[in-house]
DNA sequence: TCTTAAATAGGATTTATTCCTATTTAAGTT
DNA sequence: AACTTAAATAGGAATAAATCCTATTTAAGA
């Protein structure tokens, strides 16, 4: 994928083949754990090494590139870094759905009342998702 | 400490000196990790083993006396189950406080944009506290 | 004090993550 | 297209984290 060949290069990384996997295979997820991630990787790369993985994993978090996910009663999920976003865990399916909403008036209410200088912000909620409803 | 008696008790526990131990221990610290607990208590319960703190915490939680807290780029950490609120870590000096700000309007955004019924709502933010900044 | 189901200790086992280093490779240079 | 080299990988070893197993202990009710 094009797109990551440039990201990696941004960040002075080489585009190795198990680098690129790994990031199509979370984009294609879009929310997914390490063993996942693994077991996607290793039919199509049989020498890829769980080293390799957790290394570039880190590395890429360190440089923005990807973003963790900690979700209540999950093991730790990753993702492509993207525009801050609310995350929903449907507790039926399992399903991570990212939400887009304005959380600043949230943001301004916390700081207000705590005197906290905030820069980041996770939230995640978890309930029934529209088609586990249906 | 009489009020984690009566917690076990409501839910047919035995009060055992490692239980007590580490619900004291994790109400002092508010929020700690198992490792933190671990250290804490052994000097005073030199038995005290790794086996019986991971299914205590396990199991306490499963009873909803505990509930997990999951920070950016921290270990795991437990809380004494609260009413809900939010948790701020300071990058700086790694103190986690909590505050309580109504979360009911970004609640009532998410539902009516997702479709979404939520049930619980984690949030988490990050930045610099307020002694941190001064 | 007696009884018994629940809980613990602590070592074994399993699972998760990181470390180490010889070998390979991406990618820039000639 | 071959050369160079710093970066990255493979895969096994080491370390860390969590759970399992079961003989022994204990909380707590009778
Ligand atoms: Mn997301
Ligand atoms: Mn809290
Ligand atoms: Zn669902
Ligand atoms: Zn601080």
């Amino acid at each position: 994928m094009e797109r990551f060949k440039d990201v990696l290069k941004a960040s002075n990384l080489k585009s190795t083949h198990q680098r690129l996997a790994i990031l199509d295979c979370i984009d294609s997820f879009g929310h997914i754990d390490i063993d996942a991630i693994y077991e996607h990787i290793v039919p199509k790369y049989p020498s890829m090494s769980k080293a390799t993985l957790y290394r570039n994993i880190n590395d890429l978090i360190s440089f923005h590139i990807l973003e963790e996910v900690k979700l209540p009663n999950q093991k730790q999920q990753y993702e492509i870094k993207k525009v801050p976003h609310i995350h929903l865990l449907c507790t039926h399916c399992s399903k991570v759905e990212d939400v887009f909403v304005e959380t600043k008036p949230l943001l301004e209410a916390v700081t207000l009342n705590s005197g906290f200088t905030i820069s980041n912000s996770f939230i995640v909620m978890n309930g029934t998702c529209k088609e586990c409803k249906a």
